[in-house]
DNA sequence: ATGATATATTAAGGTATCATGATACAAGAA
DNA sequence: TTCTTGTATCATGATACCTTAATATATCAT
């Protein structure tokens, strides 16, 4: 039997934690978080700049939003994203400074 | 057609950092390196600290391995595991303060 | 109202990931 | 050597995730 999925309820802490990191494990997902932090978008211009179908990204911004990374709000006919939390800024650049110095090694991975 | 994986030449910056982030994105994972933040641990310690199979935990430590999160030494018959980046705990902890106001956000997102 | 554009949701199929169990490997003890 | 303990690897099966395509919903213009 593989992994099954938790109710809500049964959902501890490091789960909690767990699934956040899984948000920014997709790299479609990181995209649009990345581009988002350079401002404000609307899912059009993320279709546009990440090349990935508009089911695609509406899809993973539901998941972003999910995860408490993105928050969204109508103008009119467009949705625009942002991120949330100016602190998905500082992790993501952690998160590259530790990898710098195993980027080769991450790559290489076959594990997973 | 789902994701198809790449080959470590054509990976790009993004699908190296989306793996990096997948390293925590299981709670078997995470919590294996929680516990070592506490310090090195062998494999029996783990196996003993997280309640996972001795399988589990090998294959999870060579994940978090390859992505540079542990590093080990053998002792004996022992192999002894620790955090190869102080600044791993940071990024935990960036992590953690950031979903604290959205716990139950996460904990019902039903997306991923 | 209808049509056009923007976004969200859903179902279906394929792939990746995970857990399990068996087995292999390594090191020390006897 | 054999036995025991500790760790790693592998094959299998099941689940989760992702992509695609179709469809639904929403807003604006005509």
């Amino acid at each position: 039997m593989a992994q099954l999925k938790l109710q809500p309820e049964e959902m501890v802490q490091t789960e909690i934690y767990a699934k956040f990191f899984h948000g920014l494990s997709n790299p479609t997902r990181l995209r649009i978080v990345e581009i988002l932090l350079d401002g404000e978008k609307n899912v059009s211009q993320l279709v546009e700049a990440t090349g990935a179908t508009q089911s695609q990204v509406s899809n993973q911004l539901a998941c972003l939003k999910w995860c408490g990374y993105v928050t969204s709000r109508q103008e009119g006919k467009y949705v625009l994203y942002r991120i949330s939390d100016e602190r998905v800024r500082t992790l993501l650049q952690l998160a590259k400074a530790i990898v710098a110095d195993n980027a080769e090694h991450i790559r290489c991975c076959t594990r997973m």
